[in-house]
DNA sequence: CCACGTCCTGAACGATCGTTCAGGCCAGAG
DNA sequence: CTCTGGCCTGAACGATCGTTCAGGACGTGG
C-alpha cells in the first residue's frame, strides 16, 4: 500500500520531495496503527523499502522521528489558528466559526498525525516535549480568548474545558472509516462543534 | 490465549479479590500514563510492591492484564446505556439525555481505563480484539438507534459520525488536570454534547 | 579512467523485554 | 513437630529492540 521499493531503477533523485519526508509520513502511519513502541525501526524500513540502519541517514533516530513528525504539526495549527483569528478582530462568532473550519479540515486532512499527537507525546524526552507542550497551549488559548468574549459567564478554565471537548469531537475522525463522504463529514463534526460551544 | 486461570465458573471462593483487582488498577494507570509497551512486568510488579514475576500467579501474561481491564469496560458501557435507553421507550430526547448523563459520569469516574480503550485496544491480538469491538459496537448502536428516531434526517452512518464524535467530546476527560470541579465539568461537558448531537 | 558523495546492506553490539523455572518463606491443619 | 499449598524471589532463557560500524553499489564530475 505504502510501500515503493522500486524507486531504485528511474531517476536517481528527482528531489520531488525529499526522501526524508516520504519515510516520514510512512513512519507517521505506522506509529499512528500500532504505537510508537509498537513499531520496529526494521518495521519502517522495510515498509519504505530499505532496512532498517538506512533510515539513520535521515534521522538521528527512533525519537527524531517522532519529534520531526510531531513540531510541524504543533506549529501548523498554532499559524493557522492565530490567522484565523486575526481576520474577525471584532466578531467572536465568526471567528469561532473559523476556527472551527480550521480545524476539522486539518483534522481530516491529516488523521495518522492527529493520532500520533494525542497519543503519544508522551513517549518524548523533556526537552521536545515541553516545546510541542507550549505550542498546543498557545493554540489551545487562542481558542480560550474567542469562547471567553463569546460567552462571557465562563471562567477561563471552564472555557479550556469546553475548548479541550471541541479537539476531542473535532479529532475523531481518525477512529472512523470512509462510510461517510468527506465533505458530509466536515459538516457534520463543523455543526457539532459549534452547536457544542456556542450552547442551543 | 487463556483469559483467566482460575476462577472457572460461579463463585467458588469469594476470596477478596482486592489483590488482583488492586494489581489490575495499578496496571491500567500505568499503561494509560505510558502506554501498554511503554511498560514493564518489572514496573507493574514493583508498583504493587513485588517482582514482576510475581504477577503470573494472577495474570496469564501481561496480554491477559489488558484484556481483564479491557472487557469490563465494554460491558458496563453496553449494559449500562441498555438499561438507559429502556427507561425511555417512547422518549428519545430524554433516551439521549440519559445517555449522555450515563456516559459522561462513567468517563469521569474511570479516565484511566477510557483512555486505555481509545489508545491501547490495537494492542491485543485477534480473538479478544475483535470481542471489545463487538460490544463497542453494540453499544455504539444504542446512540445510533436513539439518534436516529431523534434526526430522521440522518442516515445510520451519518449518525454513527456523530455518536463517534459525541465520545470523542465527552470522552476528553482524562487529557485535563483538575483545574475545574468534577460537577462543573459535567455539567458543562453535558450540556455541550446535548447541543452538538441535537443541533438545539 | 579515477575519485567522490549518496544511499544502502549485513553483521554485530548491548540492553531490555516477556516469560519460565526451581526453590524459599510462612500460615494453618494434623 | 511435619506436611501442604499459596505467594513470592532471584536467576536465567530466548527474543527483539535501537543503534553502530565497515564496506559495497551506483551515478556524477573531472
Amino acid at each position: 500500500m505504502t510501500v515503493d521499493q522500486q524507486q531504485r531503477t528511474g531517476p536517481p533523485a528527482p528531489r520531488r520531495r525529499s526522501r526524508r519526508d516520504e519515510i516520514l509520513e510512512i513512519a507517521v502511519g505506522l506509529f499512528a496503527a500500532r504505537g510508537y513502541h509498537g513499531v520496529s525501526m526494521d518495521d519502517i524500513g522495510s515498509a519504505a523499502g530499505v532496512t532498517g540502519p538506512a533510515l539513520y541517514h535521515h534521522f538521528a533516530g527512533k525519537e527524531a522521528m517522532l519529534v520531526a513528525a510531531l513540531i510541524p504539526v504543533s506549529e501548523g495549527l498554532l499559524n493557522g489558528g492565530r490567522s484565523r483569528v486575526a481576520l474577525h478582530p471584532d466578531d467572536a462568532e465568526a471567528a469561532l466559526v473559523d476556527l472551527i473550519e480550521f480545524h476539522v479540515e486539518f483534522a481530516l486532512a491529516n488523521p495518522a498525525v492527529i493520532a500520533l499527537h494525542l497519543h503519544e507525546l508522551d513517549r518524548l524526552p523533556e526537552e521536545p516535549r515541553r516545546q510541542i507542550r507550549r505550542l498546543q497551549r498557545l493554540y489551545v488559548e487562542e481558542w480560550v480568548a474567542v469562547l471567553a468574549t463569546l460567552r462571557p459567564e465562563l471562567d477561563p478554565a471552564e472555557a479550556r474545558v469546553l475548548a479541550h471537548s471541541a479537539f476531542g469531537l473535532m479529532n475523531s475522525t481518525p477512529f472512523l472509516g470512509g462510510e461517510v463522504d468527506r465533505d458530509r463529514r466536515s459538516v457534520l463534526l463543523r455543526a457539532a462543534t459549534v452547536h457544542a460551544l456556542v450552547g442551543h
